[in-house]
DNA sequence: TTGTCAACTTTACACAATGTAAAGTACGTG
DNA sequence: CACGTACTTTACATTGTGTAAAGTTGACAA
């Protein structure tokens, strides 16, 4: 009964992740998804209204095992300002390769379908929170670089760490993972400290 | 003859151009194409082998309509480092939202076409020549902050003018394009100048 | 034991868009 | 007038999404 329709359901999620995060990267069709499930084509039209809607819940899916929440919320608990804002950026940034995968096809899917759209949208929404909270943090600290206002160094801040920038940096630029970070933390005190750190 | 070939190839052409900058946005389909340049479907694929061939044709069309090279050469001009990335980064800045939808199509064409793929790459490394001319000038006059070598200084401005930054900064966060280029201007500076200015 | 229900399978089809194929038309030029 | 080029018209193959509906299976209840 419900546990199986909760299996199957499951079943089909994990496909879809384990088919998104492939190497090399595999095509994720309905019936790709179906076959790597072991169900039917059909089958995944029982669970999901469509393509949109099974890559939504993949990505609700993917959040719950990440603790999607509970890694941003730690970059919260730091002191200062500037610890709080390092943090938040260090956090994000090992965040997003490990979403990088769904994300692309979520935003390249928000192209033509409207709830995918949608949720992404909300998911960038909840993000600029979180760099609206780290530069508030500076701010309170009077460590805000006083060439931008809150508003305009959250738009910067949450800009600088797109999903496009970190596919940019890592794919185009040839950065490894470490050197983005490394990046990211010397531009951001750069731009945003009232007084900059110098690099070593 | 040749005349009438080539009117007939540029009137596909223009139509293409004209339902990627219309308002609202357009489809582009090659059959939407084609009703808009009066002839039939078949007639674009006497032209052109593909809708990624006539994508990256109407690409060069249009880079010949705005006098790319010329628009981004005459930032060469300027005398001082300085004054050299800031005409380079103006130019880029108003360059893109000429060719944004275009350039928006093409990206998203390239996660599956392999020739559309290789015309992206090509205009973003000849736009990453551009970077690296505008921060060899900074480093020559020694205006170059000492936090970057050359190489990592042109990937973080190559990165910072993308146009999927522009795309976020003026959709996203609201920003105007006189806005933009204001912000581009003061981040460069913060970043890349040795002695940075300071804001008014 | 039989009946029923839900979950899933199987088969079939509609639809949109790209791209191929080939016969037909029309016009300018030798 | 004959010929070739450019274009039109019609038709069809292909791929992937999504809908529809009949058939199967297995657990559970009366």
């Amino acid at each position: 009964m419900s546990t199986t329709h909760t299996n199957t359901r499951t079943k089909i999620l994990q496909a879809m992740l384990d088919l998104l995060f492939s190497e090399p990267p595999a095509k994720t069709r309905m019936s790709d998804v179906s076959t790597e499930a072991g169900v039917s084509r059909q089958a995944v039209y029982l669970h999901f209204k469509n393509r949109a809607d099974l890559l939504i819940a993949a990505t609700h899916f993917l959040d719950e095992k990440l603790d999607t929440d509970a890694r941003l919320a730690a970059s919260r608990t730091a002191q200062s300002g500037q610890d709080r804002l390092q943090a938040f950026v260090t956090a994000w940034g090992n965040y997003i390769p490990e979403i990088h995968r769904i994300a692309k096809v979520l935003i390249s899917m928000s192209e033509t379908d409207e709830a995918a759209a949608s949720a992404w949208e909300t998911r960038m929404q909840d993000m600029r929170e979180g760099c609206a909270a780290a530069i508030d943090a500076l701010n309170a600290d009077g460590t805000l670089s006083p060439d931008f206002n809150t508003e305009d160094a959250t738009d910067l801040l949450w800009t600088m760490l797109s999903v496009h920038n970190w596919e940019h940096s890592t794919g185009a630029c040839g950065w490894s993972q470490e050197k983005y970070l490394t990046m990211l933390a010397l531009t951001t005190q750069k731009l945003f400290y009232a007084d900059p750190v110098k690099a070593p």
